[in-house]
RNA sequence: GGUGAGGUGGCUGAGUGGUCGAAAGCACAUCUUUGCUAAAGAUGCGUAGCCUUAUCCGCUACCGAGGGUUCGAAUCCCUCCCUCACCGCCA
């Protein structure tokens, strides 16, 4: 949520900034500029009128104590208690409808993110490691570890439809060695706390990091309890301080989580057509920050190199792409993708996004910090995967398939797989 | 799910209709004094909004949340949520 002060006196600013983005958003700001003049002019006088209410009150308790006659004054008052509804409700109706504007609104892309239109202006900022040769042709990911019997895509579509998959034998045991080296990684070398939390969150919660209100769509939703299924690990995670004050002393805070991912990828072309790239849940390790404002691009650089170390140890060949302001995410001022390579699908897939969202989500959330002054300030918040898991999946079957169908293991994850290959 | 007890400022905890945003204690900050690894005293110390050149002043709101009664609600009434205990059920 952008601060509505900084829209009063930097409309034009405001605007300018947003027109990077795709999407027009010069209307919501002139909107949500009327509706505050509006709710100020109706507050005010709401507040006038409940401190004469609170005055002649006071009055009529002093009155009544020395024993004098007020019902003419009880007459005068109950007018203006009438006046404050009707007056209050208006307040209280631009207040809704000013927040709703606010929450509707991207956020500002830094003046550190590219100009772009689209995905095709994302600057490549570095390439590690060098495309895999082989000896023969590679294959698809669905075709090596179906053949080994890791994935089982009938049976996912069985139990619950299409876009889910079950993983067994090998493939449950690589999933699983998959995650515990990626958490052992970032709890024991990159100094953060690891968290397990809840899969089923509050709306507010989706609200705060920005899911909620404009992409419910896609987000699974307990009509019964209204609970909605966690998109990523980024909603719990972040929202641990949701309307609390941290003290500075304890930032940066570093979270590390690992949570299935579920989406409802209502509208995706494509989806659960090309094996485990786009399914309905996910596993991810999330990795979240929150930080002091001065801290917070030093921070990213440092969440995203966290999120890299892990292609390395593993040995993937992988690109780091910038975001451009036209393709930057809703609530993010600066984003840097993580691409890892395929060989099987002969492209990059996307398996870490970081973003430094600056003050959005923590605004949105009422996320504040006490300075070492004493002041109530609001921090940045970060986040990025480390790493998403299918995806990962998929490169590692990829890249360390054999001629003769078999997949070694990179030394890297043998600790945790327990063998150094399959099949 | 049932029954009971509760939800007050960073914490503990008073407060059952009228100068209560809220006593007191603790914690914290600044200052003073004695002195020295501590003690005593003074002062200050919640959040948000409106007004405003102004983080001054002033005003308004907030005592779990939302409604209601009343001239006036932390205090009375209703609904809901949460915490704790016991029971039921259960991985």
């Amino acid at each position: 949520m952008l601060d509505i002060r900084l829209i009063r006196d930097n409309a034009e600013q405001v605007k300018q900034r947003l027109a990077g983005r795709s999407g027009d958003f010069a209307s919501l700001v002139d909107e949500v500029l009327a509706i505050d003049t509006q709710r100020r002019a109706a507050e005010t006088e709401r507040q006038k009128l409940q401190s004469d209410r609170n005055r002649i009150s006071k009055e009529i308790g002093m009155a009544k104590k020395s024993g004098q006659d007020t019902s003419a004054i009880e007459a005068e008052v109950r007018g203006i208690g009438t006046r404050i509804d009707e007056i209050g409700r208006e307040a209280d109706v631009a207040d809704a409808r000013q927040r709703d504007l606010l929450l509707s609104i991207p956020n500002l892309p830094h003046e550190a993110c590219p100009v772009g239109e689209s995905a095709e202006q994302n600057p490549e900022v570095r390439v590690w490691g060098t495309k895999p040769e082989f000896a023969f042709e590679p294959k698809d990911h669905t075709h090596v570890a179906g053949a080994l019997g890791m994935i089982d895509f009938e049976a996912g579509a069985k139990i619950s439809g299409s876009a889910f998959v079950v993983y067994r034998g090998a493939g449950a045991r690589l999933e699983r060695a998959l995650i515990s080296f990626l958490l052992d990684l970032h709890t024991t070398q990159h100094g953060y706390e690891e968290i397990s939390p809840p899969l089923l969150v509050k709306s507010e919660c989706l609200v705060g990091t920005g899911q909620l209100p404009k992409f419910g769509d896609q987000v699974y939703h307990s009509a019964a309890d209204d609970l909605y299924l966690i998109p990523t690990a980024e909603v719990p995670v972040t929202n641990l301080h949701r309307d609390e004050i941290v003290a500075h002393e304890k930032l940066p805070i570093n979270y590390a989580a690992y949570t299935p991912c579920f989406r409802r990828e209502a509208g995706s072309a494509g989806l659960g057509t090309r094996g485990l790239i786009r399914m309905h849940q996910f596993d991810k390790v999330e990795l979240v920050k929150i930080t002091t404002p001065e801290t917070s691009m030093a921070e990213l650089e440092s969440l995203t190199a966290n999120a890299e170390k892990v292609l390395q140890l593993l040995g993937l060949h992988y690109r780091v792409i910038e975001l451009c302001t036209g393709d930057i995410g809703f609530g993010s001022a600066k984003t840097y993708d993580i691409e890892v390579w395929a060989p099987g699908q002969g492209t990059y897939l996307e398996v870490s996004s970081c973003s430094n969202f600056g003050d959005y989500q923590a605004r949105r959330m009422n996320l504040r910090y006490k300075d070492e002054n004493g002041k109530n300030r609001i921090p940045h918040t970060l986040n990025g995967s480390g790493t998403a898991l299918a995806r990962l999946f998929v490169a590692l079957v990829e890249t360390y398939q054999q001629a003769d169908g078999s997949i070694l293991i990179p030394e890297a994850l043998r600790g945790h797989f327990g063998a150094g290959k399959i099949g």
